[in-house]
DNA sequence: GTCTATATCTCGATAGAC
DNA sequence: GTCTATCGAGATATAGAC
């Protein structure tokens, strides 16, 4: 039986995402995770602010498995990254453009509002490039290079989310694809001819 | 004197950008702008969901204007986007990480909830993308070329933003460009090699 | 721990005097 | 065209029975 707190937190994961912070109610979300209005204060009496925070963390987590799960087994560099966006353009489609980045909605919102859910938000930006970091070394970049990559994949996918989303087109993350590429390879070419 | 309406759009724009759709309340504007309540409803008889429309499309559109500013000048196509990507660096520092894209909050809060805004923020992204075409066009490369290397350049920017704002830092900003550069570096060889 | 009822506040929106 | 008072609905949060 998944119990309350885990309907709760689910629940306000897929509100939080599609409709972020501010647009989503407490109602709202106890009336989606068919839960008792008083259960959410017992399990967050923090209100509001703590159900996010705790949100952000374990849905941002969660999607770092991503990372591992899509690019690691990759044969190569190239390859990973473009089944990676491929990936992406296909949830994408498939979900009518709702479900992209867990926390991208909610970080642009509380970035200059609510320096807690920012630092959550930002916790969980910095644990995804870390894990990616890990990941590209693997293909035999640098450490440096690795984490330079890893933050232009994050980016592009991001920036690639705004305009899908608003444009419900696949475009942009076909061409935010590209984009990653073309910097793996320069990057891999460096790399490769041993400067 | 800037009149009452423009002192309305003015404080919207800002709000908006700030603290999202959503988050932004009309007693919270007319406060801001030092008008009196029953203006906004003059002005904007369609209530909140008029005023947020026309602040898109305008803020939108006057930031297109950049494009032309920063890029068409450069004396190259990678120098320009070094320079546009710099220039956003600066901004967003001296902004404490505030003023971003004019419209990338509002854009993810409304995509998925209310679709007379969704198009909004379509038509300006679609106008962004026929902005950077035609700029990126005169440094030699093809319709194609410069329509996806417009759509890299802005998805790398919104992804960056985000990652900016949340981590309070501009290395997010400096990477996604250097992706944006690899990018115009392999279009811009792939078209002078005649191909 | 579960659930309902409710307190308090703020929201978007409206009415109407001036 | 300006401004105030106020509406009803919805928000977050709390109290307290079970």
């Amino acid at each position: 039986m998944g119990n309350t707190k885990e309907r709760i937190l689910a629940a306000s994961a897929e509100l939080f995402r599609r409709n972020g912070y501010t647009g989503t109610g407490l109602k709202q979300i106890v009336s989606e995770a068919s839960a008792p209005f008083g259960s959410l204060y017992h399990f967050f009496p923090g209100g509001k602010e703590q159900l996010a925070e705790e949100v952000i963390r374990t849905s941002g987590m969660e999607y770092a498995k991503l990372f591992d799960l899509l690019i690691a087994p990759a044969p190569d560099l190239v390859t990973g990254l473009e089944q990676a966006f491929a990936a992406a353009a296909v949830t994408l489609r498939e979900t009518d453009y709702a479900d992209a980045c867990p926390i991208a909605t909610v970080a642009l919102e509380v970035a200059s509002t609510n320096d807690t859910l920012r630092r959550a938000t930002a916790d969980v930006f910095g644990a995804w490039i870390s894990t990616g970091t890990a990941a590209f070394t693997r293909f035999g970049l640098t450490e440096d290079a690795s984490r330079r990559l890893t933050i232009a994949v994050i980016t592009s996918l991001e920036g690639a989310f705004v305009l899908s989303r608003s444009l419900r087109d696949v475009e942009p993350l076909a061409v935010a694809g590209e984009a990653a590429v073309a910097m793996a390879r320069e990057l891999a070419a460096a790399s490769g001819s041993g400067r």
